[in-house]
DNA sequence: AACGTAAACTAACAAGCGTTAGTTAAATTT
DNA sequence: AAATTTAACTAACGCTTGTTAGTTTACGTT
């Protein structure tokens, strides 16, 4: 099932070039070009094509599903729930900046999967909705549109992976804690 | 320069099915099939499969460019500036989702324009960040880090394109005000 | 020393790609 | 009525695509 380490050498350098062109851009041959050997050496490792873009996309979707169902069962206040969710996007696109473009941009060249990840995807957004919902009535969060909340933090946090590289300086943990001032107090004065 | 009618459909019909698959994965063929004609009819109209990408991605960054210049301009207080780029997002973001999806995810597949969207890019981001720091030096909206600010109001401005059409019964202007009550004053009560 | 395996290679495939050339039919202008 | 223009068509091109088959090379195990 786990992957051995060439087959994720050839996932690190699919990622690589998927980030940069997109899947459907990318061909087997930029790939094996990337690592210094020929396209049909992969087929060594790999069953086909999909399967790299299939690996990259549904681990990282397990990933995220695996942390907010910890989120949302534990018995944290709203405001440190999204917290840790904004902690749990940070840290994930931290680890794999190039994983987190195919995530957002190549779901829909999926095949065998591509139900799953849609499932997987209604889940985290729902349990996203969920725990705004909750805040909602329980007075912790103010009483807005709750679609729209979670839009305007979803959309932010997806879109991590595009401004992590150009602040490498900047800690993981800062960040996260400068996202989730921004995100939950707003920027008015 | 404005491109006829048969090439204006042409366009729209290409921008349908980019923001479904995508640029690459979309071919002249898919194009023609879409209009019910044959491909090689497509050349009576464009030049080439370039074109149509930068004809989508180029009218729509120099709207971007337009009205954040007059935003810019205006004598409006710094809050009033970022409800004006906001409601200009959801104004052009709402009339184009599907180019919109193309400005935001195949801008690397332009050749000869790549450079000037480029440019535009930067010079639209350097705009927006200014009028964040000119709120900051004249008080008006928190002292946090800007390009955090910027990052994460933008990326959500930017998503627009995937979430408006989710959201049909939503008129323009509440989702403008929505939105900006959200980006503003942040969600925490 | 012989064997087995892992991982590279060369060569080739059928299918699909963007695009061009030349043709045809209908509509518009002279 | 004749001439021109517009916009479709068929056919084909050279190239690239993902993938397969068969071969070679290097290395660890017997």
């Amino acid at each position: 099932m786990s992957p051995t380490p060439r087959k994720l050498e050839i996932i690190t350098a699919a990622s690589t070039l998927f980030k940069e062109k997109g899947y459907s851009a990318v061909t087997m041959r930029d790939i094996a070009k990337a690592m210094g050997i020929k396209a049909a050496s992969l087929y060594n490792h790999i069953k086909n094509k999909e399967e790299i873009l299939t690996f990259i996309i549904i681990s990282l979707a397990e990933e995220f599903i695996k942390g907010i169902a910890v989120i949302k069962e534990s018995n944290s206040t709203t405001v440190e729930k999204l917290k840790q969710i904004i902690a749990l996007h940070v840290d994930i696109a931290s680890n794999n900046t190039n994983g987190m473009a195919s995530l957002n941009n190549d779901w829909m060249h999926l095949k065998d999967q591509l139900d799953h990840y849609l499932y997987l995807r209604v889940d985290y957004e729902d349990s996203f909705r969920e725990i705004i919902k909750e805040g909602i009535e329980k007075n912790e969060i103010k009483n807005l549109n709750p679609d729209i909340m979670l839009f305007s933090v979803l959309s932010t946090l997806r879109s991590l992976y595009i401004w992590i590289p150009l602040k490498e300086d900047m800690e993981p943990s800062v960040l996260a804690s400068n996202l989730s001032e921004v995100l939950l107090k707003g920027i008015n004065r």
